[in-house]
DNA sequence: TGACTGAACTTTAACGATATAGTCGGTCCT
DNA sequence: AGGACCGACTATATCGTTAAAGTTCAGTCA
């Protein structure tokens, strides 16, 4: 009936359910049922004096307490293995992230990250810490660094969402979101053979990874459906790095010759190389036509703009987070594995005479 | 002294205190003490006992509990506001993070991340939902938006350590990690009046951002040393974007005529601006100089390459994790406000025929 | 009239861990 | 010899919340 006495020794410690029940009256359970609008439990009046208890004593749940004891923790692991010395540097990575994010924000979700150096694998233990109803991998580092990482990960016996990779055959509860890594190869190798290249070169990093593998298979497939008269050469830098790419390219050209075609594995390798054909004189678009990978800024800033991929990176991150949610509402992921659409877009980097072709669209069949 | 049976009703359920206790034969509190290293309460023969056990049942510590018991979280919520969709896009933020990961990780933190986008700033409850030890604010926003998040997060009583911006005056138990800013804008400045200068522009997006007024003033620091002989305007884009920035620079060439110096407040800027003036005809550096702001990466992909202002962003989330897990440890923050160097570096975007000047780093003193 | 119903609350007992305060046999000191 | 003291454990009581099982009482229906 009458609130009681608010004196009690609240300074400092904030207000529980216990305080505010005090101060309305009545008991933490309903307090509980009001404050979670738990339809049907409280009439109209209390429900009102509750709230504005809550209101007086600034009372906010306790959220560690309710994740102990709905065993539920409203929150994402993240963990996110990036060959570069700032985990998160890549872009892309940062652009799923933030799709993730958007998707999981707007349920209550919290974001956990976990990154995770290449180099510091050991801190694997890291991963024992992971307290979340499911986690998200990225996993950019070698075969090793990944197998390792995702086998830790089965065992810590909660849904797993793997972006741009696929978990081995027998995993279960797992699903990945890949983006459509060999159409976008196909596409690029098809654009540039329709502008007429003869040769062919593609640069990649040393270490092996599989959207990269995709890329590749991608062309050699566009390269196959014309017949063997274009030659094709992969040139692998000992990293993705400016230098590293530069100094095999340079290899390259100085036993082989100069290509009239470079596919650049991301954007930023395609620019390195671009850059290499120039200062040896060779012009961009005329000489060497030049494309690049994923889209996220750099192609804007390099001259001539560069030709590329857009990665539907940012969907990425939505999709592997509905897929989640769905996980964990439902009980099972909507679908093992998801392809989402790329985008070639022709920019001046690889303009060519023949063929004035715009932007399109490569969707779905990895 | 023997160990119970195991088969209790242990299937499925993951192995708790109690489990293991009653395995070795002992009691929760007592695994507790070894399961934290707790020294000197337990001696070596059941301590043996007890891993072993653990060992066996594979228990982990059921974090949220220990949270719940502690009031400690282990945790550190992030909060970023980024004017760009893809709210983490910027590759500062991106490197900020890695470096608040690192040092956070290192001590067993996690990082808990809550993105806002500046239009769903409504959605500030969310900040409500923040349980963590302490908070870090990057904020990228407008004056109103950081404003806001900044007063909603002093209602949490939590410490906040503030990335490149600063809190009230009157804030309590907060902390500033900046670069400098100042010295930067002062550093390009510098360099351009020594090749020759006399026309300068400045490219600022419309947004407030305390760094960007910073890095202004720092420039125009540099000019009251050189007397007025020097004409210098500030050209604001609509936002930070390629068009923006190049219609806005292109109305004020149009108006006033072309520079002979072009300083972007930050790198995308400072190439949009570059470009437009090469299609004008311009030659850079030999017509008109131009530097950016910031040294992630862009720069090298431009043509000729920018010369930059290089943020120490990593260090900024090194500095910052650094300061908040002193503060936690220690109960105070070791200071109010750190500023970080940066260092500018010429490349051949700004290139003149008097100076051939070498990197140089400029440090303190905001 | 009296058993039955349902809305509106209250009680009780955890969730898994840990701070604090015992207990208990044995040493050490005077 | 007897009390203080110590090391190695155990017992108890929470932390803030919520699921599930009461309780109460006004109204309903046979």
């Amino acid at each position: 009936m009458t609130a009681a006495p608010v004196n009690q020794a609240l300074i400092g410690r904030r207000a529980t359910l216990r305080d505010v029940a005090r101060a309305a009256g009545t008991t933490p359970m309903t307090v509980s049922n009001v404050v979670n609008g738990r339809a049907g439990q409280v009439g109209k009046p209390l429900a009102d004096r509750v709230m504005k208890a809550c209101q007086t004593l600034g009372y906010r749940p306790h959220a560690n307490a309710r994740r102990l004891r709905t065993d539920r923790r409203q929150a994402i692991g993240v963990i996110i293995i990036d060959p570069s010395p700032y985990y998160v540097s890549d872009p892309l990575t940062a652009a799923v992230l933030a799709g993730l994010n958007a998707r999981l924000g707007a349920r209550g979700y919290s974001i956990v990250i976990h990154g995770v150096s290449p180099t510091a694998l050991d801190s694997v233990s890291m991963l024992r810490q992971v307290e979340s109803d499911g986690v998200c991998l990225m996993l950019s580092g070698d075969a090793r660094a990944r197998s390792m990482v995702i086998d830790r990960v089965a065992t810590l016996q909660q849904p797993v969402v793997l972006i741009q990779d696929r978990m081995p055959e027998d995993a279960t509860d797992c699903a990945s979101v890949l983006q459509d890594d060999f159409g976008g190869g196909r596409a690029v190798a098809e654009h540039l053979l329709d502008g007429g290249a003869r040769r062919i070169v593609m640069l990649k990093p040393a270490l092996e990874w599989p959207a990269m593998e995709r890329r590749e298979q991608g062309v050699r497939s566009a390269l196959a459906g014309r017949g063997g008269s274009v030659a094709f050469d992969v040139v692998r830098g000992r990293d993705e790095g400016f230098e590293a790419t530069q100094a095999a390219l340079s290899r390259h050209i100085e036993a082989h010759g100069a290509p009239d075609a470079l596919i650049g594995g991301n954007d930023q390798m395609a620019i390195a190389g671009m850059r290499l054909l120039s200062d040896r004189g060779l012009r961009i678009p005329q000489d060497v036509r030049v494309t690049g990978f994923n889209g996220l800024e750099f192609w804007r800033y390099a001259t001539p703009e560069l030709s590329t991929v857009f990665s539907p990176a940012y969907a990425l991150g939505e999709t592997a987070a509905d897929a989640m949610l769905a996980r964990l509402a439902e009980g099972a992921f909507p679908f093992r594995e998801q392809v989402l659409p790329v985008r070639f877009a022709a920019h001046g980097s690889s303009a060519s005479p023949q063929s004035e072709s715009p932007a399109r669209s490569i969707s779905g069949s990895a």
